[in-house]
RNA sequence: GUGGGCGUAGCCUAGUGGUUAAGGCGCCAGGUUGUGGCCCUGGAGAUCGGGGGUUCAAAUCCCCUCGCUCACCCCA
């Protein structure tokens, strides 16, 4: 029995509307606040992702889905979506339009990692980025729009972290202050921190361990060692959120995995979640990425989302959505004759845009009545000998359970206005 | 990659060494020669995740393996 791989899987019928409710209330949204939509591959270069993700990030180090081609070529299934985004606006001459650039897309996205509750090897993202404007006013801008989204779909007791991780400018000073602080630590240090000190130091800062927690409390912070523009920056992202009435708040521990990030980082979580993936919601500035990738330097910002994260909640929040309309009507038929006119009658009533089912394979009765119940029809049309004899079906309305007789050249007018 | 929990029909669950593995939901059919939702009756559907071992006898005990799941790392 082959079954879907590990970490993916089938979106079946009865999800489907939560996932087509996410999508709808992202494209309003992204519309709402002038965000263009595009698609990009879903495989890319693997260089790209190396490049910018950076190599020794776990993404690209050990979570990357890489194959050769027939061609020679090394690509990968995209792991994130920023940097094909902006792989696109480099190579289609997007700084020639007017900046900012604003772009979102949905993707499906791969990380080979162990799935968990809301964590799998293929999800699904919706995310926008903004090139070619560095004003804080487009982060407040950005962090409105992905906030008013969520909330927007109904979910409630979330909150927003914000924080600034600098740039290349006061970030290497405060590494350096970081690693002095822990470098005479080791001793009562986990075995995560010891090689987070080697390898990425501000990870020290999101250690979830109790014994780590109390090193982490005095531990110098990032938004405390900026340089004057960072800290101008992020002092103005926070005046202008205040602004908006965004609720937010500083987490000084809020570090974000990508090495391309620069100044503003924000997380969108459920309140009071123990559980350590819960992140509906995460973006941040990356002002030295598209010269990274061989653009002019152009300053950017962006978030992604995760939409299996975002059903999960909505079902854990009970939050009502819309489900699809069922059919109106569902045209039961006897005998061979009566079917032809059953499968006329479904032509005429879809033609006139009235969603209709029939059953084709010459059940009973009742088999038919049932098989209209469970579709949710609203109304039955039976049609069998005696309705052939006058030119007549029978009309059942479902609920009510009550049936009249009309007219077969008449039923689609009449349903029409029904 | 590391650690915990769990694998019995499509779904949920009973059975923890002894005949043909039980029930509920769902599905199909009949009760109603053309009428659903309630009820009654019947039916289909399970190599008890897979392999090996212990035993007169294994869903049940042991070993291995695969899968699912939760947590860690990391991330949406």
């Amino acid at each position: 029995m082959y079954k879907a791989p590990r970490g993916t899987s089938d979106i079946l019928p009865e999800d489907q509307p939560y996932f087509i409710y996410i999508q709808d209330r992202a494209a309003y949204y992204a519309q709402l606040y002038g965000y263009k939509p595009i698609e990009t591959p879903v495989f890319e270069d693997v260089g790209l992702f190396i490049r910018s993700v950076g190599e020794e990030t776990d993404i690209v180090d050990k979570e990357m889905y890489v194959f050769d081609d027939k061609g020679n070529s090394t690509l990968a299934l995209k792991p994130e979506g920023t940097a094909p985004v902006c792989r696109a606006y480099i190579e289609h001459g997007m700084q020639n339009l007017v900046q900012p650039v604003k772009l979102s897309y949905f993707a499906s996205l791969f990380r080979y990692e162990r799935p968990q509750a809301g964590r799998f090897r293929q999800h699904h993202q919706f995310g926008a980025e903004a090139i070619g404007d560095s004003d804080p006013a487009l982060d407040a801008e950005l962090i409105d729009m992905i906030w008013n989204f969520i909330t927007g779909l109904g979910l409630t007791s979330i909150v927003l972290y914000i924080n600034s991780i600098g740039c290349p400018q006061c970030r290497p000073a405060y590494l350096e202050k970081l690693k002095n602080y822990y470098l005479d630590k080791t001793d009562v240090m986990c075995g995560d921190c010891k090689t987070r000190l080697d390898k990425n130091p501000l990870r020290l800062l999101d250690c979830k361990k109790e014994s780590c927690s109390a090193l982490v409390d005095q531990a110098p912070k990032s938004s405390q060692n900026l340089c004057p523009e960072c800290a101008d920056h992020y002092d103005s992202l926070k005046t202008y959120l205040n602004l908006l009435a965004i609720p937010y708040t500083e987490n000084p521990t809020l570090v974000r995995g990508l090495d391309y990030y620069t100044k503003t980082v924000f997380e969108i979580q459920p309140r009071d979640e123990t559980g350590a993936q819960v992140a509906i919601a995460g973006g941040g500035r990356y002002d030295g990425l598209i010269e990274i990738l061989g653009g002019k330097p152009t300053p950017a910002i962006g978030f992604g989302s995760g939409m299996e994260r975002m059903v999960l909640n909505l079902k854990k929040q009970s939050v009502a959505i819309p489900t699809p309309a069922p059919p109106k009507v569902f045209v039961a038929y006897l005998g061979s004759q009566a079917k032809q006119k059953a499968m006329g009658i479904c032509r005429d009533l879809r033609k006139n845009g009235i969603a209709s089912m029939q059953s084709l394979s010459d059940k009973s009765m009742k088999a038919q009545l049932k098989q209209a119940g469970k579709s949710g029809a609203t109304y039955t049309i039976i049609i069998g000998e005696d309705e052939l004899k006058t030119g007549s079906v029978t009309l059942r309305d479902m609920s009510e359970g009550n049936q009249q007789s009309l007219s077969i050249n008449e039923i689609v007018t009449i349903l029409k206005h029904k």
